[in-house]
DNA sequence: ATCCAAATATGATCGCGATCATATGAGTGT
DNA sequence: ACACTCATATGATCGCGATCATATTTGGAT
């Protein structure tokens, strides 16, 4: 059946919505283009009236889900808090893209790669505008470390099993990327 | 045809040193049974012969790989320089399995994690016994966060494309991590 | 109102990869 | 030497997932 020009629209938010989640929840192999569209309210065979190919689908999900999370820029202290939290942990597909999926980019072709790229980009800028001015350190540099590790941080508390040790690496990290407060 | 003893022994090694090349080259659902027997120099069938399956295959990498890797504990400021180099960057195959598996192991099954679990845990102690001391922060701590922004750092180096962005990540990851040399 | 094109649904196809069944042939103990 | 067992080789099987072919239904323009 057909449907309006404005259903369409809402529709393919829809399968890019479910799909970033997806995919940062399972990984991009282990979901499959049928998952996508059932997530979606829809069935498989319409995907390809929305997208050229899987390919397609994961460059344009990870660019959803990297300009959709753009929170403020103020409150660095709460956002790192909020970003090393067991909650943030335990919730992989409303979270951090990079932290699920940059990994994984490696391996994808050039158009998910150049969409990550934009998104880890993006971050970085923002947190160099957001951190506080420093006399012994540069302000670009801060904030490339403090994001560095605190994807690292979130990747390896993802990874380890034992919850005590997970939880010690988000606390422990967090307290020493931002010492002060 | 039937072999040695050794020789039998021999081979199981060779599949797990192929194993883990491979899975920490290309993710371990990219690399497929065959392709890991053919590396060790032997055919499909075989493979059941020495593990139980794939999910076996990928626990025993990962504890191959973490326990062949583990380096002197002395001169911290060299490991550092290595990990974050752009050589080791452009040869995961041949590097750190967290950087390369770790993000992947959140979708593996029990045994895939309690070994990667296994080598975070060392590599951390590892890493508390061979920093410094200091007076302003405790040694632990420095080791989860100076960890926590390695890895994040070669991740993020790896996702992106541009290598001058990629550059300036390990670089300044290098030195924010380790201001003083 | 009517016709047409477009969006979705339904149902192949096609290749790939994990696993298993059977065959082969050479180590191993007697 | 001999029988026998076991490691490997060869060749199915089986399900899954990406993609495509065809049908259906209804917006949208005339």
């Amino acid at each position: 059946m057909r449907v309006t020009q404005e259903q369409m629209r809402e529709n393919r938010r829809r399968i890019l919505a479910a799909a970033s989640r997806l995919y940062r929840e399972k990984g991009f192999d282990a979901v499959g283009v049928a998952e996508v569209m059932k997530a979606a309210g829809l069935t498989h065979g319409g995907f390809y009236g929305h997208f050229e190919s899987k390919e397609d689908l994961m460059a344009q999900a990870i660019a959803h889900a990297t300009t959709e999370l753009s929170g403020r820029d103020d409150d660095v202290g709460g956002f790192l808090a909020a970003y090393l939290s067991p909650a943030h942990r335990n919730d992989a597909a409303n979270g951090c893209p990079m932290a699920a999926l940059a990994a994984d980019v490696r391996h994808r072709p050039p158009a998910a790669r150049a969409a990550m790229t934009a998104g880890i980009r993006a971050q970085i800028d923002r947190l160099t505008r957001a951190l506080p001015d420093s006399v012994t350190t540069e302000r670009r540099r801060d904030a490339i470390g403090t994001y560095a590790a605190m994807i690292g941080a979130l990747i390896l508390a993802r990874a380890v099993e034992d919850p005590a040790l997970s939880d010690e690496i988000l606390g422990e990290t967090r307290a020493w990327v931002n010492p002060d407060p």
